[in-house]
DNA sequence: ACCTGAACACCGTTCAAGT
DNA sequence: ACCTGAACACCGTTCAAGT
């Protein structure tokens, strides 16, 4: 007698995680997300998808938290935590471009909702007094997900290998240069700037504006 | 014998800005934007679109284009002028939702360029060390493209009327409390927040940032 | 319960043909 | 030079029919 596997063993089955995991794959490898593409890749039916996901936009959003992982908030020092925390992002937006884009879309994913809430932890262990968290904690937020957008997008529209400060410097060029004066003028300083450490100086910005407040709220 | 009006007089001549118009109405009233129903609504086949547009990315884009405004940025203090200049494209936004969604997936937009530099310009006049200029002003724009996005992306998802802070409220009151403690703590202080409000005290974080950072690097 | 794949109702874009 | 509209090559999504 032959003993049936469970149908979450057999190899061949359909799953949700099966699923996104094609998704994400597809997406990673610069193709576009298509419900025939991925069926195909499944061996099944576009039908067949339809059974463990709502529909694209969902499995959008699903692909997007899988790729952006709870990893540990590291302990510590709240203003190092909150570098790291905003690095990390960065840096899974940087190799998957697609999910910037994603994030910068729908704000309510749970995906947002997590890194909003390991930002605000942090910002509450600074001291930042109860009024001023949601400001601070959003500001972060938005900041890094606004970078998180632009990144995507550059990243998506420009041939790999290019650098970004290349092409905004090359764009700068052809300003005018009477409309464009402070353009032309940073664009210069692009040249020896990574985008991972403009990011971060960015970050730091921030939290100074923060300490500055917190400093003037308490005297 | 009929003197024949100049194609630009005819009223039912096809042109690059009847068409951008046509696409900015139609956007504006919460239709998606399609070349069928813009076609149909010019009186014309959807081949004619593109004489005068190369394809819908450029007719998004030349939309948005068209809808922030080189409103002229105000005189005076230069911080007074920021804030200024960034409510100026938050009520852009606010009253155009899809062109918020447009600025966050192409930052290489003319508009985007506009934007930078009319940042920048207020940056150099606030007396930032030029090696800062670049970092202020990028926070900055992030900022404001960043919650423009998330604006753009609550306000169309969401059935007009309802504020974002209900929604954000109510879906935080599902949350678990262990995992999403602060996001259910501040949840509570949005009751009162205006968005145009809490926008404005992010930029000014910002602001403070700039200025700590400038005090410290003259001392 | 889950999968299949044809069919429906669309898209953006192209292009021969017209004026 | 500019417009027309049929045609091409796709989409996401649904749904009767199968297992």
């Amino acid at each position: 007698m032959v003993i049936k596997a469970r149908s979450g063993e057999r190899e061949d089955a359909l799953s949700r995680k099966k699923i996104v995991d094609a998704a994400v794959a597809m997406l990673d490898g610069g193709s576009e997300l298509t419900f025939r593409a991925l069926a195909a890749q499944l061996r099944t039916g576009p039908g067949a998808i339809y059974w463990h996901v709502a529909n694209k936009s969902e499995l959008l959003a699903a692909a997007a938290d899988a790729v952006i992982e709870d990893t540990e908030s590291p302990a510590g020092e709240p203003e190092r935590a909150l570098r790291t925390l905003a690095l990390e992002v960065f840096d899974a937006i940087d190799a998957h471009p697609w999910a910037g884009a994603q994030l910068a879309r729908l704000p309510s994913q749970p995906t947002v909702l997590r890194i909003f809430e390991r930002i605000g932890r942090q910002v509450q262990a600074l001291g930042v007094p109860e009024t001023d968290q949601f400001t601070s904690a959003s500001a972060i937020l938005n900041y890094v997900l606004g970078v998180a957008g632009q990144h995507a997008a550059q990243r998506q529209s420009i041939e790999p290998g290019t650098r970004r400060s290349e092409v905004l410097e090359a764009a700068s060029t052809n300003l005018d240069p009477r409309v464009y004066s402070f353009t032309r003028d940073v664009a210069g300083q692009l040249r020896e700037h990574d985008d991972r450490v403009q990011f971060l100086a960015g970050v730091d910005l921030i939290l100074e504006g923060i300490a500055a407040k917190k400093a003037k709220s308490v005297s």
